[in-house]
RNA sequence: GUGGAUGUAGUUCAGCGGUAGAGCACCAGAUUGUGGAUCUGGUAGUCGCGGGUUCAAAUCCCGUCAUCCACCCCA
């Protein structure tokens, strides 16, 4: 008879249902207005690239789980992995066209084959922003001040956002004499958080030996204060320099502006990632340390010359969309899912549909957002349809109330109706319940 | 990629060699123009998929796919 094929979907991709949907656009749309508050403007770059592009030179990083092929003209391609590389290489091709400073957001999808688990898949929505064409505490602290925004935007309770600076952390590590192994000190060290001061020590014990171990322990535990913390790894890192003072502005400045509470001075935080040469950021929710981090970055001074010449420095940074969501779903701050629609103007007759649709165009061109039920199918089945989709709002109008022109409105929250009404009053009366809730949304 | 756990009705789960079960949800009726209660009745499943052992497999074994957890790495 008929081989069905199996509806399926690949490891570590996901299908998003419209109330997922429907929350992820928010969020997007919160992120993304916050952005253009602050100047940034938007860009999309390919999914697809060349692979030397996206590895770089080298090529040999097998590491970062790459999808890669070879198309049907025989080039060697890849999935970009993450949205910082295909920007740079962005950069260093249309920096003559733009203007420096140049501030760019970038919300879309990147693909890693790694092995999956909650809040970490294989195909993810990034949300990166950047400042390139400076080299400044200024654009250091835009970004850390923009994160803080688009959190406090988005109502997440509770973020603390951890900063350090891998300029100092190799002073100091030049200063112990270690500098050859900062790959693998820095992975050891950026566990603390996780695994705990005993564990990391361990771990460096192993590779510096246990007098250099307890050294590098005293430089990544932070102090009570951060002003306390800078002045400690500024003395372990050999003094004064360039690095520390404008770690101390940047802070400074957060002060300033009312992000203290939320901003620490953690020296255990270096990132993985190679390209970083300066400031770098990672932000943790304290009540959910297995989700791992949400939103991190820092600045990259070299990352375009592999495309370019010119001297692009850069900082930035970058929210996992999906692993926020799956953060979010945890502690029950996701916003309500809502269909979107405000209205639903029931249908009690069929011949009497035109006069619905006469009915929602009038709602729509007063500016809210209405449907007729399609079907005149027994009312609790139409109210149930409305709970389902999160429609606050019914208009019912039957034989009677269309042959006088009238409707009865019925607020579906509530359970209360008013009936009656003319069109215009009808109107009114939606708009009044629909402001109603928006100030309880913004109440709560 | 390595190690471990789990896949049974729309959903949450029970059953763990002998005829596939429960709660919630869903559908119908009590209620032919106003849904959250109650009652009555009903639908509900290739037991993830493929192979093997057995008289007999949801149950035991192997493989595979997916999810979750730890590691790795990171968003």
């Amino acid at each position: 008879m008929s081989d069905i094929i199996q509806p399926r979907v690949l490891k570590g991709f996901r299908d998003s249902l419209p109330s997922n949907e429907i929350r992820r656009k928010h969020i997007q749309s919160v992120l993304e207005h916050t952005f253009e508050l602050y100047g940034f403007v938007p860009i999309d770059t390919p999914v697809l690239e060349y692979t030397e592009v996206l590895l770089g030179k080298g090529g040999g990083d097998t590491d970062k789980q790459i999808y890669r092929f070879t198309d049907n003209g025989g080039r060697d391609i890849a999935m970009r992995f993450d949205l910082t590389v295909p920007f740079a290489r962005f950069m260093a091709g249309h920096a003559p066209e733009l203007y420096l400073p140049f501030k760019r957001y970038h919300i879309a999808k990147v693909f890693r084959g790694e092995n999956t688990q909650r809040g970490r898949y294989r195909e993810f929505m990034q949300c990166d922003f950047d400042i390139v064409g400076v080299d400044s505490a200024a654009a250091d602290f835009e970004i850390l001040l923009l994160k803080a925004r688009c959190f406090e935007h988005l109502e997440v309770p509770d973020v603390r956002f951890h900063v350090a600076h891998r300029g100092v952390f190799n002073r100091f590590l030049n200063k112990l004499g270690a500098a050859d192994r900062s790959v693998e000190i820095m992975r050891a060290v950026d566990k603390r958080g996780k695994i705990g001061d005993e564990e990391v020590r361990n771990l460096l014990v192993e590779t510096v030996g246990s007098s250099a171990a307890d050294e590098l322990l005293a430089y990544i535990r932070p102090e009570t204060t951060n002003a306390a913390t800078l002045t400690a790894i500024t003395r372990l890192a050999g003094g004064d320099g360039e690095d520390t003072q404008r770690l101390g502005t940047v802070l400074e400045w957060s002060d300033k502006l009312g992000l203290s509470d939320r901003v620490v001075l953690d020296p255990s935080i270096t990132r993985g990632l190679d390209y970083y040469t300066g400031i770098v950021y990672e932000s943790f929710f304290p009540q959910l340390p297995q989700i791992g981090s949400v939103c991190s970055g820092g600045r990259y001074n070299d990352l375009a010359s592999l495309y370019t010449k010119q001297h692009l420095p850069g900082v930035g940074s970058s929210i996992g969309l999906d692993r926020l969501m799956a953060a979010l779903e945890e502690i029950e701050k996701l916003p309500h899912a809502r269909s979107g629609v405000d209205i639903l103007v029931l249908c009690m007759e069929e011949r009497l549909i035109g006069r619905y649709h006469e009915i929602a165009e009038y709602l729509r061109s007063a500016g809210m957002r209405a449907e007729v039920y399609p079907d005149a199918k027994k009312l609790s089945a139409q109210f149930a349809y409305a709970e389902k989709r999160g429609i606050p709002i019914g208009i019912i109008c039957g034989s009677i109330e269309a042959d006088s022109g009238v409707m009865n409105i019925k607020n579906l929250e509530t359970r209360e109706s008013e009936e009656q009404l003319s069109l215009e009053e009808a109107a009114g009366k939606a708009r009044a319940i629909l402001q109603r809730k928006s100030h309880q949304n913004y109440g709560a």
